[in-house]
DNA sequence: CATATTTTGTTTGTGTACAAATAGACTGTG
DNA sequence: CACAGTCTATTTGTACACAAACAAAATATG
């Protein structure tokens, strides 16, 4: 037996992961074109904030410290959020959700929860729990 | 209540699987510094083939038509697969990888196997099913 | 057989994602 | 106080990922 048999690109978490992740990326964007997945949870998570550094809103959505510049910069050249040095501690960045930021957050956030919904629709109830259960503890 | 309420980052599914993946690709890259996991599942795939176009190759491994071209040329440029139009059909650009490719690929089957079982450890055989049904019917 | 349609591939542009290098600001300890 | 180490942010470079527009080749259909 060949050792490549062990190796099923099919069977692999890793593939399998990624084909679901794009459907429901493709479901996001559909229910919400006006912004990208990782944009929009950087915003909810700043407007649940109300105010915090760069660098912690990157940690708390699980973003690199050059990812999160990358989309704080578009949400700031979108007029959704606004920056400013600490004056406490000049290393921090300070970011703010701005009124047109608060309201676009608002307006999606139903959407946003709807998109988790039809992205489970396949599974009923007791399997949905069980798939975030799952993914949860592959953290 | 306020609608935003319904939303809590941690609990979408985008978020939750957007981790995963994270750590998914973290244990390749330990495991399989020579190349990404993309790149693994296009060679893999090839290999299992022996020869498709770059087309076909695209579709078997959930790469859309920008990415797959990107991915070839990289793999192509580190002589690990060849490609050529086919006489019969001069829009397909046919693949088949090289001696070197088909080694690499032997190399890393079972290591690549190991990377499945290291990103499912915190799960048991009965969890890693069920992860893997769920995910699959997400597709 | 002629042309409308489909298929394959390329190109361009935008947006994650992460590693590594750099710089400036802070903190802790001697 | 000095300064080594840490923290925050930026920059650069590479690699997916996808939309949209395009060109060339093949196929279908009238």
């Amino acid at each position: 037996m060949d050792k490549s048999d062990q190796y099923v690109l099919e069977r692999q978490v890793g593939f399998v992961m990624r084909r679901a992740v794009q459907r429901h990326i493709a479901i996001f964007s559909a229910l919400i074109p006006e912004m990208t997945p990782t944009q929009f949870a950087a915003l909810a998570k700043l407007c649940e904030l109300g105010q915090t550094s760069q660098n912690e809103l990157g940690r708390l959505t699980a973003m690199d410290v050059a990812t999160i510049k990358g989309v704080v910069d578009r949400l700031r050249a979108r007029s959704l959020i606004s920056s400013a040095l600490l004056e406490s501690d000049k290393r921090r960045l300070i970011l703010t959700p701005t009124r047109q930021g608060r309201a676009l957050y608002r307006k999606y956030a139903l959407q946003a929860a709807e998109v988790t919904r039809q992205t489970l629709a396949p599974l009923d109830d007791a399997e949905r729990r069980q798939l975030l259960e799952l993914l949860e503890r592959l953290t």
